[in-house]
RNA sequence: GGAGAGGUGGCUGAGUGGUCGAAAGCGGCGGUCUCGAAAACCGUUAUACCCUUUGGGUAUCCAGGGUUCGAAUCCCUGCCUCUCCGCCA
């Protein structure tokens, strides 16, 4: 949510801001309308009320003496019916501007490049050196299967297609890099969090993910809640309608969750094995913090995320993201791409994105500092990593000539000092 | 799922439908005192919005409706918390 001020003031650079994230749905002017209407309404029944105000306690000075008030009374019974009327008119306005500021996407920061879609995103920096393994590496559905670490078409026999089911070696591989990563995270200060993975409509909304994902989301028949698309969801919303104290920031969250995704209308592109599914399993990196030491802090949860892969010694590169290819709530955002020896490409592990004030106005998220003010905080999040990703990423950039996976040197204090599978 | 109790400011906790944005205490902040501190005493201590902005106004006692000239107070609905019973990993 963006401030109305701002809105009001600035229409020309939301609507710029929209035009580059393509947000149809944002219309700049209509609100700028419904604003000037609201505030028009709002000042004549503020006349009234205040009105009202005073003739009601001159009705209570009169009959405690006794006088007379009958006709004022009389007078304040119409004056209320028009309150009431005028109240019901601001009602509907606040509704509608809420619906309409609902959709309005968060304004791109300077830095992030303009462009339409990803082909315009920057790389900033790259880590790692990637080797000709000198043979040819299986894709991580091969291999997977061929070792018995996973067994698609049994979990499309559970539960349709986009699913996976890891199993023996692949599931204790998954727990492992779970506790690595939980561990790590921990060890930098990263509080962890056990958060439900079922939350409501108030909380998608504070995120950011509805209005707008709706349709992306598992939603519960009888009580409306939502299956998490991402452990930001419960985590992030921990201080929702809260005022939080000055000497809690920053507040550095970390957890394990699943996510759960439609992925309505993404067949096709990168969505063989584990790559696109509908239930995979995240840590999750969240920031609470002061608005001071924001974009210091965003530098240095990405370096947080990229710390979870040099732990395993895979290449990756670190991308800014374009106006385009931003998310609706994002300020600025950078991916993580883990090299993939399989199909010989990047693929993304990890989106970090920064958020300043969006989310907080959305979950009224605020803080007390020493001056006694209050003031929004700052949000922002980061996946520490998606397992569905790192799995295929260890399966095949440790893979050897004999089919065999090397155990990353990291993990094996968590599988009992084992050095290989299969 | 059933029965009951309750939700008031940073916290505890008063509050007969009419000077109640709300007593009192605690905590916080400022001051007096002190070499300094504690104690004591004095003062101060919410948020949002609107406007003709050194000022004025409106709203807010869980949320949303309603009754009324007037609601923290009365009525309805919802949410949440607690206690007991049932069910249960």
């Amino acid at each position: 949510m963006l401030d109305l001020k701002l809105i009001r003031e600035n229409p020309e650079l939301v609507k710029k801001a929209a035009e580059r994230k393509n947000e149809k749905k944002c219309r700049v002017d209509l609100i700028i309308e419904l604003d000037n209407r609201r505030r028009e309404i709002i000042r004549e029944v503020e006349q009234l009320k205040s009105e009202r105000n005073r003739v009601t306690s001159e009705i209570a000075r009169k009959k405690k003496t006794g006088e007379p008030a009958d006709d004022i009374i009389e007078d304040m019974r119409r004056l209320g019916d028009k309150i009431q009327e005028l109240d019901n008119q601001l009602r509907e306005l606040d509704a509608e501007l809420n619906k309409e500021l609902a959709w309005v996407p968060n304004i791109p920061h300077e830095s992030v490049p303009v462009g339409a879609d990803e082909t315009a995103n920057i790389v900033v920096r790259q880590w790692g050196e990637i080797k000709e393994p000198g043979f040819k590496v299986l894709p991580h559905w091969e291999i997977g299967e061929k070792l018995n670490l996973m067994d698609l078409s049994a979990a499309a026999r559970i539960s349709g297609s986009g699913f996976y089911l890891l199993k023996g070696a692949g599931a204790r591989l998954q727990r492992a890099l779970i506790n690595y990563m939980l561990d790590m995270h921990q060890a930098d200060g990263f509080i962890e969090i056990c958060a439900p993975f079922i939350v409501s409509a108030e909380a998608m909304f504070g995120t950011a993910q509805l209005p707008k994902m709706d349709d992306d989301m598992y939603k519960t028949e009888g009580d409306g809640l939502y299956l998490v698309p991402t452990g930001e969801v419960p985590f992030t919303n921990i201080y929702r309608q809260e005022i939080i104290s000055h000497d809690i920031l920053p507040l550095y969250l970390v957890g394990y969750t699943p996510c759960f995704r439609r992925e309505a209308g993404a067949a096709g592109k990168d969505t063989r094995g584990l790559l696109r599914v509908h239930q995979f399993d995240k840590v999750e990196l969240v920031k609470i913090v002061r608005p001071e030491n924001s974009y210091e802090e965003f530098e240095n949860l990405v370096k947080q995320a990229e710390k979870v892969i040099q732990g395993l010694g895979i290449p990756y590169r670190v991308s800014l993201l374009s106006t385009g290819d931003m998310t609706f709530a994002s300020r600025k955002t950078y991916d993580i791409e883990i090299w993939s020896a399989g199909v010989a490409k990047y693929l993304e592990i990890s989106s970090i994105s920064t958020f300043e004030d969006f989310q907080a106005r959305r979950m009224n998220c605020r803080f007390r500092d020493e001056e006694k003010k209050v003031r929004f905080v700052h949000t922002m999040n980061g996946s520490g990593v998606a397992l569905a990703r790192l799995i295929p990423a260890i399966l095949e950039n440790y893979q050897n000539e004999d089919g065999t996976i090397t155990i990353p040197k990291v993990l094996r204090p968590y599988l009992k000092g084992e050095t290989k599978i299969g």
